[in-house]
RNA sequence: GGGUGGUUGCCGGAGUGGCCAAACGGGGCAGACUGUAAAUCUGCUGGCUUAUGCCUACGUUGGUUCGAAUCCAACACUGCCCA
């Protein structure tokens, strides 16, 4: 990792200067971080991976632990059996205990990339909410937690008015199943501030409701001083969603998003949101992140190759980062004197075609199904009749053509789609 | 429990017996232009080895009809109002 921010620079300066920082619960913020304090942020297993849109609040967590702070990594075992009501349109769909053991596992370690777990005064630890709401009574949480929550106060929240309200748009109910869900989160903060000594919750910005839900709760349970802190929603310039590429979402693991493509994702952001995210993805010291988010014109193009390198070397480690930026580089730089164009990095997604059935001759529409760059051979027939389709820098236009020994060069055939999704057959 | 709406493709949303694989918008993909950008313009956007063809699809099941997303019945789910 780059050098580390010194632990003597205050958390949230750090966080504000990095734009992170959307809103805080008090002013007094700077003061309370003065000093080591536990915070927390949690995390949804509703999937068994993270994608590029959690990778802010592991960010988050890296700096609470740079700058000298405890990270608490919960992840909502119990919370996922409920599901969040915070800006969905439907109830989520709910899952096993297995599931979602299985999953906060797997999440665990992918913040590990980030963030560093162990038994000292800043290691980071990992607590589930299962864990104590798995044996909670319906009677305890409604003493307990239930006695000290005003149905009024939780009414009035934004994520719940939107699915109250009569005639208006989304208005789709919401079950008390759901409505419990911040009752829950609320707890959360309670108990962690009680056993861990935890005073900070953080998140995104569509978590605020649920973090003051917890702040009220720890006072009122504990006489508890507790503070939250949220991030920008990651948008877009162009109002696209954040997180999608052309594959759909965006993960860090690359068995589900190949470091190429996470590459790419990075590399293909716009002007305007390259500052923003070289703060908020990278640990680039912020005057260097002012230097390459000024860059004009074409000369934008060094600092989102900058962002993308960096990025990837942080979840995928340097030497693939290494060798996604040169593919990419070969892969589009250099297209124009074709001949040099080298194409055989691991980074590039891939599979072996067996040289006996090449032989036989394949189908282009097969091939293009099977690189997994159409989803079936109608919308590979479309593409191929749209101009869209290369095989090495040869446009094809027959979507009858099928794919023989003459089209292997160098041992393989390169099957490109559009100008950025590319697939390698190695032939053996 | 009573009343009353709704359920259409990835999403929103038209369509109230044939001209419906289904207007329009969004999103997505591709092409041109570019800087692997944005904006703009153009094409495509259920599946089938491409077909004046077939299949699947308008909540589910059954019915009426030469013909149903459209009519009828039951069921399911859901919104709202009243208790």
């Amino acid at each position: 990792m780059t050098t580390p921010t010194t632990t003597t620079d205050n958390l949230f300066d750090v966080l504000e200067r990095r734009g992170m920082v959307a809103q805080s619960t008090d002013d007094k913020i700077r003061e309370r971080l003065s000093k080591p304090v536990t915070a927390y942020i949690g995390f949804d297993p509703t999937a068994d991976a993270l994608h590029v849109g959690s990778l802010v609040q592991m960010m988050l967590l890296a700096h609470v632990q740079r700058c000298g702070h405890k990270p608490v990594v919960l992840v909502g075992g119990a919370t996922g059996l409920v599901g969040d009501p915070s800006g969905k349109t439907e109830a989520r769909r709910m899952l096993t205990p297995e599931t979602i053991n299985h999953n906060a596992r797997s999440i665990a370690e992918q913040i590990g990339l980030v963030v560093r777990f162990g038994d000292g005064p800043t290691d980071a630890v990992l607590v589930n909410n299962l864990d104590w709401f798995g044996s909670m009574g319906w009677i305890e949480m409604l003493r307990e937690v239930g006695a000290k929550m005003s149905v009024n106060r939780m009414m009035s929240m934004e994520s719940v008015k939107g699915r109250m309200s009569g005639d208006s748009d989304a208005a789709s109910g919401i079950s008390y199943l759901e409505f419990s869900y911040m009752l829950m989160q609320g707890y959360d903060f309670a108990h962690l501030y009680k056993h861990h000594g935890c005073t900070l919750q953080m998140g995104g910005q569509d978590q605020w409701g649920n973090i003051v839900v917890g702040i009220d709760l720890g006072r009122r349970l504990h006489n508890a001083d507790l503070a939250g802190l949220t991030t920008p929603l990651v948008t877009k310039s162009d109002g696209g969603k954040f997180g999608k590429s052309e594959q759909g979402n965006v993960w860090l693991d690359k068995d589900r998003t190949s470091v190429f493509d996470f590459y790419q994702f990075w590399r293909n952001v716009s002007d305007a949101d390259v500052g923003r995210f070289l703060g908020t993805f990278t640990f680039l010291p912020m005057d260097e992140v002012d230097e390459l988010a000024g860059a004009e014109g074409k000369a934008i193009n060094e600092s989102k190759v900058r962002l993308a390198y960096e990025v990837t070397k942080l979840i995928h480690g340097e030497s693939a980062a290494d060798e996604a930026r040169d593919s990419a580089e070969r892969a589009f730089v250099s297209s124009s004197s074709s001949s040099s164009a080298d194409f055989t990095g691991e980074a590039i997604p891939h599979d072996t075609l067996d040289a006996a059935e090449l032989e036989a001759g394949v189908g282009l529409l097969a091939l293009l199904v099977r690189a997994g760059l159409a989803k079936s051979n109608s919308e590979a027939r479309r593409l191929v009749q749209g101009g869209g389709v290369r095989i090495h820098d040869a446009k094809v236009d027959d979507p009858m053509r099928t794919v023989n020994a003459d089209d292997v060069a160098d041992g393989y055939i390169l099957v490109r789609a559009g100008k950025k999704r590319m697939f390698r057959f190695n032939v053996g």
